[in-house]
RNA sequence: ACCCUCGUAGUUCAAUGGAAGAACAAGAGACUCCUAAGCUCUAGAUAAAGGUUCGAUUCCUUUCGAGGGUACCA
């Protein structure tokens, strides 16, 4: 068991501390890490419930359990305050953290809380009648973030994307082509962004001769998946593991299979021509179509067999991100796993993030790829570049809608926050670069960095420094539990705070070095500075975003 | 009409039932020093009303306001 995760640890202990004649009882115990260090490094509301269990005051209580924390190795000491109870750690567990950052910083982070699990994560997933646009780049950079952070956390991670490559929104692109050519009538329903437009001059003579819109459709949505969505994502620095065709799923039995089974259960109903999924008898309140009185599979139908073939046959966990505009799909879906084929909801996961919203000139505008009216990724792209827009969607929780003005994000790239923590890392390299240059001084993984570092862990510029790295690895799980990815982006801004106030504080490498006692005590200085250094690294990792070398 | 999400500082956002925190804008300041895209300080907020709780921005009820959904579209 590595220092990390003491957090947890805490929390179990505690439990034994509170005994399990209070557990069923209202109000759990809960550890947490400070945001106020002054406190100490880890709070809990374990008085409150001592407190009231025993009709005592929370002081009471505390000096009912400080001997029982006296004996936790990890705890120096113990404290109370406003009913609450903090503990600071003992120094020795720093020590063994800027040891873990120097030696191998990736596994500082790391932890086996998903104990190898195999996890899907589809994201994106827009319909291949278009070009990627704004919504899709918050979907992407959610995904990404949340991608790494299960992977450093012991999951076995599949980041896909399931193509919509067959069905209605096909057909209408096949039709707006043509429309654009002039074949056949414009109508509203139709697609009209310059792509199409673009598209059909491009395949004119193909467009011209199909006369089947499906396969046309399919034909189209191929290569718009090729030339504009998959160089789109390439050039944001989104990669997949796979890329799941609708179409694939219809090339099995797997079909026939479960729909095997669902009649078996007497949940298909036939109704006005059309095969009905019986969801009502689940409880929800609608029932849904599942073959189109044409024969024709739904999307809904598709999407049970894809999820179907998720869980049962590649047998992972199952993580959606979709946009608010799935919402009651994802509640179907979700039904029809939990209720038919008993998933446990812990494996069947969705996070519906509110809609990305285009204002102009003030006004707020839904973009719609019917309308030709939305800002693609890859404008954005060229307007801003990436590290300023990954930083700006991760930045929200997942339920606030987001409003994106151009303009406001283009002057925002200017002074967007992620300069501020490359600055910081830059800043950090320069020390190093100086003590190097000026005074051959290096850090070396090889030395005895615990020891080194011995001196400086009480000094008021450090010590909070490190203690707040401490709180990192805890933060990291947490968001591989709660998938709240947008603490990550407060957390490393929080950070780079801190270390620009370092910086200005604490001058590390003077031009002369005086005599060994102080050549010594800079290495010392220095070690500190590695660490700070690739925890920033780290951080700009797992944002995303791409470290510089300068600003 | 019903379902879901949201309402926090002038603005944009945070806060597993726990000690309301940032950024931008506003005001003040320091710096001949590893690049100031930086640092230090000040002021400022939980839509309204009830309820549960030792404790509510968070949970429940109602009202008001914003967005999304309620297709044989995806």
């Amino acid at each position: 068991m590595t220092v990390h995760l003491f957090e947890q640890k805490l929390k179990n202990i505690l439990k034994s501390i509170l005994g399990s004649a209070h557990a069923q009882s209202r109000g759990a115990v809960s550890a947490f890490c400070n945001s106020d260090l002054s406190f100490g490094d880890y709070g809990s509301n374990i008085l409150f419930l001592i407190a009231k269990k025993k009709k005592i005051s929370p002081q009471d209580a505390y000096y009912l359990i400080a001997t029982y924390l006296e004996k936790i190795p990890e705890i120096a000491s113990s404290s109370f305050k406003n009913g609450f109870l903090n503990v600071t750690l003992h120094e020795r567990i720093f020590f063994q953290d800027i040891k873990t950052i120097i030696r191998t910083p990736k596994a500082y982070l790391c932890s086996d809380i998903g104990r190898g699990k195999k996890i899907i994560i589809e994201f994106v997933s827009a319909n291949p009648t278009g070009p990627l646009t704004l919504g899709n780049a918050r979907a992407a950079v959610l995904g990404d973030a949340l991608s790494k952070i299960l992977s450093f956390s012991g999951f076995r991670v599949t980041r896909e994307y399931y193509v919509n490559d067959r069905g209605v929104q096909t057909e209408m692109l096949a039709k707006s082509t043509k429309a654009a050519l002039g074949i056949i009538d414009e109508e509203e329903a139709f697609y009209k962004g310059a792509y199409v437009k673009d598209l059909s001059l491009t395949y004119a003579e193909k467009i011209k001769k199909t006369d089947d819109n499906a396969a046309l459709g399919k034909y189209l949505a191929d290569i718009i998946l090729e030339s504009y969505i998959k160089q789109h994502l390439k050039a944001f620095g989104t990669q997949y593991d796979k890329f799941f065709f609708e179409t694939e799923l219809y090339r099995s039995n797997l079909s026939k299979k479960v729909m095997a089974h669902l009649e078996k259960k007497n949940l298909v109903l036939k109704k006005d021509g059309a095969v009905w999924i019986a969801l009502t008898s689940i409880g929800d309140p609608k029932d849904e179509v599942i073959i189109k009185s044409n024969g024709e599979f739904t999307y809904f139908w598709s999407d049970i067999l894809y999820h179907y073939d998720k869980v049962f046959i590649r047998k992972s966990a199952v993580l959606n991100l979709l946009g608010a505009d799935h919402l009651d799909h994802a509640r179907r879906l979700k039904s029809v796993f939990e209720k038919i084929f008993s998933v446990s909801p812990h494996d069947f996961r969705f996070i519906v993030y509110q809609m990305v919203n285009l204002v102009k000139n003030g006004e707020i505008m839904r973009m719609s790829k019917r309308k030709g009216n939305f800002i693609t990724l890859d404008e954005l792209l060229s307007e801003t570049g990436i590290d300023p827009i990954r930083f700006f969607f991760l930045k929200y929780s997942p339920d606030s809608t987001v409003e994106f003005d151009m303009n406001v994000a283009k002057k925002d790239s200017q002074e967007n926050p992620i300069w501020y923590i490359h600055y910081a890392s830059v800043r950090m390299r320069k020390i190093l670069e100086k003590a190097a240059a000026l005074h051959h001084l290096t850090v070396s993984p090889r030395s005895d960095l615990a020891k080194a570092f011995h001196p400086l862990i009480k000094n008021e510029l450090y010590a909070p420094l490190i203690r707040r790295i401490h709180q990192l690895p805890d933060l990291v799980t947490g968001i591989a539990r709660d998938l709240h990815a947008h603490a990550l982006p407060q957390w490393f801004y929080e950070f780079s705070k801190q270390v620009h106030a370092f910086y200005e504080k604490e001058h590390v490498v003077p031009d002369i070095i005086a005599d060994e006692e102080q050549k010594n005590l800079i290495k010392q200085k220095l070690i500190f500075v590695q660490a700070l250094h690739n925890i920033l690294l780290l951080g700009i990792d797992l944002l995303g975003l791409t470290a510089k070398q300068k600003l």
